[in-house]
DNA sequence: ATAGGGTTAG
């Protein structure tokens, strides 16, 4: 038999002890209750109520509102306090510029001092919102602090320019670390990673092991996404092999990193093979697997996914939905189109421009042009842009002038200066051969001043990835290419093609026009393919617009007469051309 | 108590 417990334990004891194991608010505000009713030693009181705040800030039970009220009631927050506040209210749902005020109050009245942690997190919180002048302005507090050197602080900082795509203000930061970590190498090579600069960020993971740092699955993931935004499989797959040689631990963010990678590169047996490995799957992983099914215009394998995903009771969310709605539009799925958007609307997840935006390429693609504008007429959100050219580029495929010059003039009155708008309405025009209004189009872009977005596609050869924009000839082997656009251009030509110079906007003859549309940059890359490997490759080009129709056409011909297979990633699809077709059926 | 990671319409 032991001694027998304290009958009466000293009332700060067991307050203590209950804030030890608070599991909920409920418990939480009985505490605080308790706390300011009972007589408690200051020191107690002080020690208490920084758990408490620590817990409504902090923890997914929490409460952020709760956590402003303890901080407000507070006197004399010291630096503890406003740290935990101001980590607390960025992790929250929809993070405002509440951590800079906070800290900016610290600065102002020059007291509490902040420390290390208040750096780390105020940057942190800097970078979460994008907020790039007010994490500027919390630099330069940092090297008057002193703290600079802190490696937290050092990270934090690389983050907060990475996020704010402030790439090169990132990379001089990371260079003026003295000793860098996983961390600090991480957080560079995701900023490439992110701008999909793979080139940058491989050259980086290089040499983070050439300086003895391994790298971690957190740095795979950042290397993995780095493939998939750039669409390189060739070294997408040496990464995986990477991380299987290497030993990595494979968790749930570098497997749905993974699916997403070979999605992106155009793998996807290989995505889902990965993905089937998963042993518990969640929300990211089942909208990953689903997202890459639509992109390659499997529709059906998309919603047994997202049928599998309910059986697995994993909950769906925005993202989800996208991929489930999007699915169905590149496949013309019109009427389960519907039932899945009746779905999300019973769901919680609120439906958000981007969904709509499905909706109205859903109903374009199946050539229900009044149908998508009544929908759109009927938003409760007023459409952005993406809407509107959706709408446009169904009424120009229709050949619908009327009602595609009501959504012209939505449009141009909404975005007056984004060249892509003027070069849809032209043609439109040119597809309902109005030539005069034509004309009138591009007189107003050029008289308003306004330049293209240049085409650009890539390339993936040895490893190294080869950029090519429209129209652009500074490759050092552009005259190589030159001769192969050439000999394409014959041979395309022989096999009864006509070019659909509609495509070309500029104020020019036809054979220029034909000129124009041979360096499409997809060409450019297609030609450079064609050149530097042989059959059975696969072609494989990225590119950052829609492929133009003209271009769609020329490929299907060059797989046919060249006997290769090219895959070609667009701004929204694949695009996988054999034997003179393509796995969109034209469709797209 | 600190820094780095996965899905996102056309």
């Amino acid at each position: 038999m032991g001694p027998p417990p304290p009958e009466n334990p000293p009332e700060e004891e067991r307050i203590l002890k209950l804030i030890q194991k608070c599991p909920n608010m409920r418990v939480l505000r009985q505490i605080h209750a308790r706390l300011l009713t009972r007589p408690i030693p200051a020191s107690t009181l002080f020690i208490s109520l920084s758990k408490l705040l620590t817990f409504c800030a902090l923890s997914s039970q929490g409460d952020i509102h709760y956590a402003r009220k303890l901080f407000n009631q507070n006197p004399d927050p010291n630096t503890f306090f406003y740290n935990t506040l101001i980590r607390g209210c960025s992790q929250i749902q929809n993070p405002s510029k509440e951590p800079f005020s906070l800290f900016n109050r610290m600065i102002s009245k020059n007291y509490p001092c902040p420390n290390t942690f208040t750096f780390a997190f105020v940057l942190k919180a800097c970078s979460v919102v994008s907020a790039f002048e007010e994490g500027k302005q919390v630099q330069s507090r940092v090297v008057k602090s002193g703290f600079g050197s802190s490696p937290f602080v050092e990270t934090a900082l690389v983050n907060f320019y990475a996020k704010c795509e402030e790439i090169q203000l990132a990379r001089k930061a990371f260079d003026e670390i003295s000793e860098r970590n996983s961390v600090a190498w991480s957080a560079m090579i995701s900023g490439y990673a992110r701008m999909g600069f793979l080139n940058e960020a491989l050259e980086l993971f290089r040499e983070m092991q050439m300086v003895g740092v391994a790298p971690d699955e957190v740095t795979m993931v950042t290397v993995v996404s780095a493939c998939a935004a750039a669409g390189a499989l060739d070294t997408a797959r040496w990464v995986h092999a990477f991380i299987e040689k290497q030993l990595i631990t494979v968790d749930l963010e570098l497997s749905t990193a993974l699916v997403n990678m070979y999605a992106k590169c155009g793998c996807i047996e290989k995505a889902k093979e990965v993905f089937e490995q998963i042993a518990v799957k969640d929300t990211y992983a089942w909208s990953s697997m689903i997202m890459g099914f639509a992109i390659h215009g499997l529709a059906e394998d998309a919603l047994e996914t997202f049928s599998g995903m309910e059986e697995a009771k994993a909950k769906p969310n925005q993202v989800t939905f996208l991929g489930v709605l999007s699915a169905c539009a590149h496949s013309g799925l019109v009427s389960a189109g519907w039932k899945y958007w009746e779905r999300l609307l019973e769901s919680n997840v609120e439906p958000l421009m981007e969904h709509y935006g499905c909706m109205v390429d859903l109903l374009c693609r199946a050539n229900r042009i009044e149908e998508a504008y009544k929908f759109v007429e009927a938003m409760p959100i007023s459409p952005n842009s993406v809407i509107w050219r959706t709408l446009l580029m169904g009424c120009r495929k229709n050949k619908m002038l009327d009602r595609g010059e009501i959504v012209a003039e939505r449009l141009l009155e909404l975005e007056p200066l984004n060249a892509e708008n003027y070069i849809l309405v032209s043609n439109l025009f040119a597809a309902c051969l109005q030539w005069s209004k034509v004309s009138l189009v591009r007189k107003k872009m050029k008289n308003k001043g306004i330049k293209a977005v240049p085409g650009c596609s890539s390339i993936e050869v040895d490893g190294f990835v080869h950029e090519f924009v429209m129209g652009c000839w500074t490759h050092p082997e552009a005259e190589d290419i030159r001769n192969v656009l050439r000999e394409i251009s014959e041979r395309v030509h022989a096999a009864g093609h006509e070019p659909w110079v509609a495509a070309v906007l500029h104020d020019v003859g036809d054979e220029e026009k034909e000129n124009a549309l041979c360096e499409h940059s997809e060409r450019l890359a297609i030609a450079f393919g064609l050149l530097k490997t042989k059959a059975p490759v696969v072609i494989r080009v990225i590119k950052n617009l829609r492929v133009c129709p003209d271009c769609h056409e020329v490929t299907k011909i060059i797989s046919k007469l060249y006997g290769r297979e090219i895959i070609v990633r667009d701004r929204v699809r694949f695009h996988k051309f054999v034997e003179g077709s393509c796995s969109c059926k034209d469709f797209w």
